[in-house]
DNA sequence: CCTCAAAATCAGGAATTCCCCGATTGCAAA
DNA sequence: TTTGCAATCGGGGAATTCCTGATTTTGAGG
């Protein structure tokens, strides 16, 4: 029975790509592509993967909330993160939503394979090139002390401010999410309340920041 | 005798996955890899690749920078620009440091190979992705500019975006500026159409690429 | 000095958002 | 059970934005 895995890009060469070299692993079968959160999540309902590759910088919902819905809906399936971000921020809240695995673009593709047998063995796999600093805050003092979007704001509000720092207006978030504007405006008075700003530019700036949109 | 091609991108498993899919055309061989600009041009410099396949974003010397001077020194070398920025700045400044064509990561990989067949025939290859934007800008503005703030914008529109960006409202900028409210709103709409963006949050992530604002 | 185009200024009115209030539901921890 | 938090929604007035204009200022070239 082969290994059934889902790749969640928001770039269709690297995908088209990396799924090619996966498939040439005959224990190993790419049952679907997706290019943003909802897409990826809608694949997980349909077809049942045991491994989904994530990329964490997705448009609309971001790799990290994609995992965190996956893993609550699937508690088995295991979510490789693969991401060009090797700071411990990212780390640690892809682990905290319920990742398996941990990898940089930037490792050799092999390693990937060996991510993905590892993590269906209920292990956990973190790339060498980052486990070096994971470990080091491990050791060192806690995360818990970090204001950041991670920690203060709620999974709803972290999803109303990326889509607020992708342009989009209340209305139409509340079209996307499909509920009331008034809704969304009060998340996004929430937001800014918590984070103490009053604009949409400085909110932008502090997404981008917090790697919750990217320029 | 084969296209001889040099794949330069800084991500390992990126770089791994689209040369291998890249051999299985026959006609392609991939004489060689690198993950920064100085490793390019020393490749280059070896094995006098036919075309070579560039991301913009690499460490020490960048994709625009490492174009520039194999063009220099190899006048006959074709670069195709391989990035996820689909930013008229980067389109343009690539191909006048001398590139051949320009597509985006988000395009499917049978276009990369479309480039490649292009370029050899001493063609130019742009995406349909970004042409588009290509072609309203080359009739829009003038040839003179390059394609940024400071030669598209106003002296007045600059500085009404930077304090647009650094949070302010309308009414404050009018007070600062001591002018009515409505020629500031007047200035966002023309900044608006002349950059094609629509909100605060898109306008404030170009600012801070254009260095009129900072994070 | 005159002209012309671009830059900078401003307004009216409609559409939309912002802002300050309050309210309900569900759920989980204390 | 009570408390608290997350998520949902609404009213209604103030404020801002959006769209379509127009006028004045300025600077370069004939």
């Amino acid at each position: 029975m082969p290994i059934k895995i889902i790749l969640a890009d928001d770039h269709n060469m690297v995908r088209q790509a990396i799924s090619a070299l996966l498939e040439q692993d005959t224990v190993i079968e790419v049952v679907g592509e997706a290019a943003d959160g909802q897409a990826t999540l809608e694949l997980v309902r349909n077809s049942r993967p045991d491994v989904v590759i994530m990329d964490i910088a997705m448009p609309d919902l971001n790799g990290i909330e994609t995992t965190r819905r996956i893993i609550k809906e699937f508690p088995d399936v295991k979510v490789i993160a693969l991401s060009v971000h090797s700071e411990k921020k990212f780390v640690f809240q892809m682990f905290k939503a319920g990742a398996s695995g941990y990898l940089l673009k930037d490792c050799i593709f092999e390693e990937l394979l060996s991510a993905i047998q590892v993590v269906i063995k209920n292990q956990i796999y973190i790339s060498p090139k980052i486990s070096s600093s994971v470990v080091r805050d491990y050791l060192g003092q806690s995360v818990k002390n970090d204001f950041n979007a991670f920690s203060v704001l709620t999974n709803r509000e972290r999803e109303v401010l990326q889509l607020l720092t992708e342009g989009k207006t209340a209305k139409q978030i509340a079209s996307i999410l499909k509920i009331s504007v008034k809704t969304i405006e009060t998340h996004r008075k929430q937001i800014m309340d918590k984070l103490n700003i009053r604009s949409i530019a400085e909110l932008t700036k502090y997404a981008v920041r917090e790697g919750l949109t990217s320029l």
